[in-house]
DNA sequence: GCAGGTTAGTTGCACAAGCAACTAATCGTT
DNA sequence: AACGATTAGTTGCTTGTGCAACTAACCTGC
């Protein structure tokens, strides 16, 4: 367990993040996917499914079909756009909203039950590694 | 995308590190989750399932399955335990032991991709910070 | 030493996710 | 203006994953 940590430890946050989410947000009958959309939503409203896709860096099938899933839960919609006509403008609806607190305030406790014992500095360092070894495998990604 | 951002940046390298393991070891026909138990393996041979289990964190029929696809390809065998029944005590092939270097030596690559900009001080940082927070979330789950 | 509870591992089932192949629209080059 | 190349989104297919229910072994207390 020593060499592969930072992909292993991601892979640990990740499930049990994974975990808390689905018991969370069960009732709302939102799925991890689902959540995710929602919140990178609630960030930046009126973009195409493409933007979705690129920031939560997903397979652009599965945000397709987390999106019509939501779509028929009646928490977001969809326009084509008339700039590029291959795009789908998605918005969300007043119920995506209604919850939107709720999400937010969950996410925030979880984000909070993890980095319990952290100081203000780890937290916002933890934080910043984190999405700089993100940008670090993507940059590997995208080269090649 | 504020608010959840460490579960965020956790599945973010999640997935770029599972898309690199299964592109990296596709010609040993190896999945990630099964690159994930060999190398708890090399780390630690001669252990029940369970501790599999708890080093990766998922479901044990998830486990079980890796193991058994593990068992098919050769990379492992199993033995009943003596003290305890339950037990199926997991061993390396030579096999296994064979492709060994490789396969650390591809972690090590990919930890050092995504840590290309990191000094050692902030590598270092990162680790133990995601340590704890994966302890974090692993109490609160533990607890209830 | 037996009953009740717990634990390790397996199997059935349902489902979400990725890849690949496709359509339709747009961009770029000549 | 028209060709090929790229891009956004969808659908088919396969597979890995988690949950729940199960079996078998073990452990505890009486």
């Amino acid at each position: 367990m020593t060499v592969y940590s930072v992909g292993k430890w991601a892979a640990v946050i990740q499930r049990y993040t994974h975990q808390y989410i689905d018991k969370r947000f069960n009732h709302f009958g939102l799925g991890n996917t689902e959540v995710l959309v929602l919140l990178t939503l609630y960030d930046q409203e009126n973009v195409p499914q493409e933007y979705i896709t690129r920031q939560i860096v997903m397979d652009k099938a599965t945000i397709t079909r987390a999106i019509k899933r939501l779509e028929e839960k009646g928490y977001l919609y969809r326009k084509e756009s008339v700039s590029d006509r291959r795009e789908k403008i998605v918005f969300l609806s007043e119920a995506a909203w209604k919850i939107e607190k709720e999400i937010s305030e969950a996410m925030r406790e979880w984000r909070d039950i993890m980095t319990k014992e952290f100081t203000e500095e780890e937290k916002h360092t933890l934080l910043r590694l984190m999405e700089r070894a993100a940008e670090g495998a993507r940059a590997e990604v995208e080269s090649g």
